[in-house]
DNA sequence: CGCATGCTACGGAATTGACCGAAGCGCGGC
DNA sequence: GCCGCGCTTCGGTCAATTCCGTAGCATGCG
């Protein structure tokens, strides 16, 4: 079968511990240069450099030229989903190995990150399991959806609700999401379209904030107290 | 971080060209020796023991012994899943050297095959585009949703609605269900729980069957005319 | 223009891992 | 019990790939 050969490539280029390391950093959705890329995977820029290439001839990252800078990116959104799919399977398989790796690093991670365009963690679980208990959200692991009250609670705290209807369903006022396992809780959170909408929310509200050079999320006070009083969801900041 | 030494070994383990041609022949979600195995990857039987057992000692595959047959699977769902994801950003990524793999074999599996444990090709596309115009299920590329009516179609063709109640949410008679991209016909079709139910039925009645040593699947006499009558799904046997 | 910076191209060294031949083990059939 | 078959283990060969040191190219600043 042909298409398995380029399977085989896509697969392999992900399975190098560089490559690995530097698709990860790319998890997050932003653009990253080169040697900020070689030191997260801890090796040179030139073997860095190399990695880099070979993936972007491949299409698995894209680069955009910023004066001296080339800025890496992932290339697709499917790529993003491929690579969380493998970080499910490799939880899955690690249920003992955790242990090993909680570092402090870590624990920022599992408490709140983003997981390439919405987010996960302690955060991303509590925020969908808020939205399920009261009905703006059903969610299983096949699919999600939102309801009517959600679309309204979504636009109350100001989301505008013209990004969202942009891709309901033209027969009914639902709205579709992805749910997305999460590896660190072992729940669901919400993905998709709405995860993503919400995600890009705080961050311009200034309720959450990126910490530099990791997926890890920070949560402003401001985003604790509307966590708290939106949301219903408290002990986040612990 | 610790986490993406297993990823890395996750995606080498996939991204050898011999094992990656054995985990494709298992995403029909068969069981399948390692004489089998080896024949489609094209290596010897020594060769392919020594990859089966690596899958293995990580879990990405398990083994049922039977007699003096080994029969070796895909060890959960998330794995497939994860192979699915793979293979779908190589299809993006294949906008040309598609026109190199066609050959008769291709042309089957293009026609109907099995996706882990649903239908793919242009019989999924096209059971699932018929179950779409007639307003019974609803799917965007985030998540899909089966209505009533459609449950009562499934009910119709002969699906014990029972085994789809069990996951159906709590508060609402909603039956929410994976789409799934399709790497040739590249659009959607139906997974999840109802795909992998409308496929399991199809092949105990025997409307379809599958064929031995690939993933393709035939359509019966009988099969097609049902697809025909009850899906209005014409021109698939050709 | 000169220089620093960010990145890339080239070379060889060293490790890794895929592969098969030969041999060994376990199960089932005669 | 003997043989055949499926599968695995062992040992050695060979190709691929990772890696970094050195050098070269572009960009931007003073």
């Amino acid at each position: 079968m042909a298409s398995s050969a380029l399977f085989a490539e896509i697969a392999a280029l992900s399975g190098d511990p560089g490559r690995a390391s530097m698709l990860h950093a790319l998890m997050d959705g932003r653009a990253l240069t080169a040697t900020e890329l070689a030191r997260v995977a801890g090796i040179t820029p030139q073997t860095a450099s190399g990695h880099l290439q070979r993936m972007t001839v491949v299409g698995l990252i894209k680069v955009r030229q910023q004066g001296r800078h080339r800025y890496y990116e992932l290339a697709t959104v499917s790529v993003a989903r491929m690579l969380e799919s493998i970080m499910q399977v490799a939880a899955e398989l690690a249920p003992d190995r955790r242990r090993l790796s909680v570092g402090p690093r870590d624990l920022a991670l599992r408490r709140a990150r983003t997981c390439y365009d919405h987010f996960a963690g302690r955060l991303g679980v509590a925020l969908a399991e808020a939205l399920r208990q009261r009905g703006y959200v059903e969610l299983t692991s096949d699919a999600g959806i939102i309801t009517e009250p959600g679309i309204a609670f979504l636009a109350e705290i100001g989301i505008d609700a013209d990004v969202l209807q942009v891709r309901r369903t033209t027969r009914t006022r639902r709205l579709l999401c992805r749910p997305c396992l999460d590896w660190s809780e072992r729940r669901l959170h919400l993905g998709g379209l709405v995860g993503a909408a919400l995600c890009a929310h705080c961050m311009q509200r200034g309720w959450t904030r990126r910490l530099e050079g990791t997926r890890a999320v920070l949560i402003t006070a401001e985003g604790g107290r509307i966590f708290a009083e939106k949301f219903g969801a408290v002990g986040l900041l612990d």
